[in-house]
DNA sequence: AGCGCGTAAACTGTATGCAGATTGCAATCT
DNA sequence: AGATTGCAATCTGCATACAGTTTACGCGCT
């Protein structure tokens, strides 16, 4: 059994990483609402581990900011509450205006060309509405927007910020149409940048997002019921 | 609100906070160098607690960028390069004129108040080329700007870089006329933020922001030497 | 001499035990 | 009866012990 537990690991990363996962997971989803406690005890009990490696989920989960942490205290669920994520969202088109100003300004040859690849490729997973690749193509897409910003802290804080958000946008591409309109919201902003136009890249990227926010928050307080 | 008191609980330190600051320090002073290993046992030796505690800092530490840390390897102090500072201040020179310009938008009339009597209260300091309690009134007025955008997790990003930046800026205000200046540059950026001029003060921001990412820049590369 | 291979040392990951802090309850006092 | 203090149960913080993994070195083989 130790051996099948090995396995697991192997697959899906340390035990304390597949703690932080399956917590975060059950906060974000509204499994655990906010101000519940999280003790040590019962985690390492449900989880099957001792209390050290929940200790230090615990630990990374309060640096992510999805629980409260108090010295001698239990782990509390966050108050991830609708105003905060509305935040997120918004910080979200802040960011991604940010990295596609710069990104007109600064790519190279090549990551413009590649981008625009990458955007054209796209078109034929509209066509097919093939949800589950567009996604995909979707992330690639945006992740070649904010490296394309050349800052690497922007890069980071860009990508934590859609990491914490992932959760609640899962489902937006189901929304009948959400492909063809996201394609077509992309186009103007790869159009932009490929004419190194600074400010018509950063208002498109953040209508864009704009309108993927509403979209989940639609979605996130349906889940929040 | 949640942020305030998390902070307070970092000033106020468990054995891991401790340690949490004392290795940050240490790395982004330039004690220790990137990609130099932080083996667990001789840094409990060297704090004189046991490895659990150290364990549970490095993954702080891990969460907060500082190191990197790869499963069944010692962390290594991250590549904080020159490079990644000056990205860390790009990025808070566009935080911060995001800041501005929703604070511009969003602030209520008594904070807009309090920005302006805060403001007014440091001519005196300035004056005075009391440098200290200058930095300690410096930081309550931006205080003030990133929550006046009324975006908690705006907020929470341009705090965490501002403390990231914090040990390479500490030296600033010792420049000769540094003072006067930024107070000049504090009331474009009030002036601005009073009479609702979001596109002033987001400008204005930025370039504070800018001048003073310069001057620490040059400050922590004399330091790397 | 160079190349594997195996073994041991060093180190990380996890479990468990103990000490101190906190909380809730209950018995006592006002 | 309500408030208060003391005690017990519970829980966190840290130390220590053990198990599994990685790394480095030396030995033998080609």
């Amino acid at each position: 059994m130790k051996q099948i537990r090995r396995k697991q690991i192997i697959r899906t990363g340390t035990t304390v990483e597949q703690m932080v996962r399956a917590i975060a997971d059950m906060i974000v989803t509204g499994v655990m609402h906010p101000g519940e406690r999280l003790d040590e005890l019962s985690l390492a009990v449900r989880f099957d581990v001792s209390r050290t490696p929940v200790r230090e989920a615990l630990r990374e989960l309060g640096a992510m900011g999805l629980v409260d942490r108090e010295p001698n205290r239990s782990a509390v669920v966050a108050n991830v509450t609708e105003a905060y994520l509305h935040s997120m969202f918004e910080a979200m088109s802040e960011l991604e205006a940010i990295c596609a100003r710069l990104a007109a300004e600064r790519m190279t040859v090549d990551e413009r060309h590649a981008l625009e690849l990458e955007h054209r490729a796209s078109a034929r997973l509209v066509h097919a509405n093939a949800q589950e690749d567009y996604a995909a193509h979707n992330t690639e897409f945006h992740t070649r927007l904010y490296r394309g910003a050349h800052n690497d802290h922007i890069y980071e804080m860009v990508t934590q910020t859609r990491a914490r958000l992932a959760p609640f946008r899962r489902a937006q591409f189901r929304l009948p149409g959400r492909l063809a309109k996201s394609y077509d919201e992309h186009d103007v902003i790869v159009t932009a940048i490929m004419r190194g136009d600074a400010a018509a890249a950063s208002q498109a990227a953040f209508s864009h997002v704009a309108i993927v926010s509403d979209a989940s928050i639609v979605f996130a307080s349906d889940k929040a019921e």
